[in-house]
DNA sequence: CGTATTTGACCTGCGC
DNA sequence: GCGCAGGTCAAATACG
């Protein structure tokens, strides 16, 4: 990108149709063919799945400054894979044109047959900043993060919780997040929490999730999810939806919430706003 | 021993 | 039609 970045994090959401370019990826600014982000499944003898190409996949980019996220991980010379509540496998890792950092790609592996994938660069002109691209088919269900037997509770993700979207054309309706410069949320580079137990994430959780509670009909997307009817009431959410999973769900952090939520399958756009505790934090995700 | 990461090769789509 | 760049797979390797 260049030097539009924000202090914290940018989310900025694309159709995929190919009309936005990946010029939030900071790479050349008039690449000629750059917008293509329509494919590639290999065909092969060993195409696993059938050449969908990706339309109908939405990409999330989120930005953050590097900083935050190298405390929790360190990864030579890559970019960092910024841990959020999913555990993300990497499968590969390519220089990209413009870029003197090579970009990783990551592959959720919280649950098995999960299409999330996400991309790990640094960016060239911001050498300090990560840019994390997300996505994943228009309408798969997110699968609840389960990280119940994996090593990955890790719920540092602090860098992208600092997140605010960036979008070309955002609704009329919606106050405009970048309005709040300094929107430094929970700042928590830790990424492993040896001794967070269901419970205490639970609590954390909730913590978070407090400020969903404030904003009750602010986002569809979200009151549509079982998931967050539950933590949102207490418990008081269908049972009929309430599995076991949900309640892995917990760990999981608002930002990765609105990242996958919308993302998962969104009929219309929505909008979520969040406040952090800190106060004067307001992250605000649009999803189209 | 099992799982995750690394790395090279292969495939697809786009632009020229 | 060719070449380029990006994206994914799969075998090998490293680590816990």
């Amino acid at each position: 990108m260049h030097g539009g970045f924000h202090r914290g994090s940018f989310v900025t959401e694309h159709d995929d149709n190919g009309s936005s370019p990946e010029n939030s990826l900071g790479e050349s600014p008039p690449p000629p063919s750059s917008s293509r982000f329509g494919d590639t499944m290999k065909t092969g003898p060993v195409a696993p799945s059938p050449k969908k190409s990706r339309r109908g996949m939405q990409k999330k980019v989120v930005s953050i400054p590097i900083k935050d996220v190298e405390g929790s991980r360190l990864k030579g010379d890559g970019a960092p894979p910024p841990s959020d509540s999913w555990a993300w496998r990497k499968y590969g890792q390519k220089p990209i044109k413009g870029s003197p950092y090579p970009r990783g790609y990551y592959r959720c592996s919280s649950s098995k047959g999960c299409p999330a994938r996400k991309q790990v660069e640094r960016s060239r002109d911001d050498p300090t900043m990560l840019l994390i691209t997300y996505s994943c088919e228009h309408n798969h269900p997110w699968p609840a993060a389960k990280n119940s037997h994996h090593h990955h509770n890790h719920q540092n993700s602090s860098a992208v919780t600092s997140a605010v979207e960036d979008k070309p054309e955002m609704p009329a309706n919606l106050p405009d997040p970048e309005a709040e410069p300094e929107a430094e949320p929970d700042p928590e580079p830790e990424e492993k929490f040896p001794d967070m137990s269901e419970e205490s994430a639970l609590l954390s959780s909730v913590d978070e999730f407090s400020w969903f509670m404030d904003m009750p009909t602010t986002s569809s997307t979200i009151l549509e999810s079982p998931i967050f009817a539950e933590s949102g009431s207490g418990g008081a959410g269908k049972g009929a939806a309430m599995d076991a999973d949900m309640a892995m769900f917990f760990p999981m952090r608002e930002e990765d919430e609105s990242l996958f939520a919308d993302l998962g399958e969104l009929p219309e756009c929505s909008v979520v706003l969040r406040h952090g505790r800190s106060g004067g934090v307001s992250t605000q995700v649009q999803i189209c």
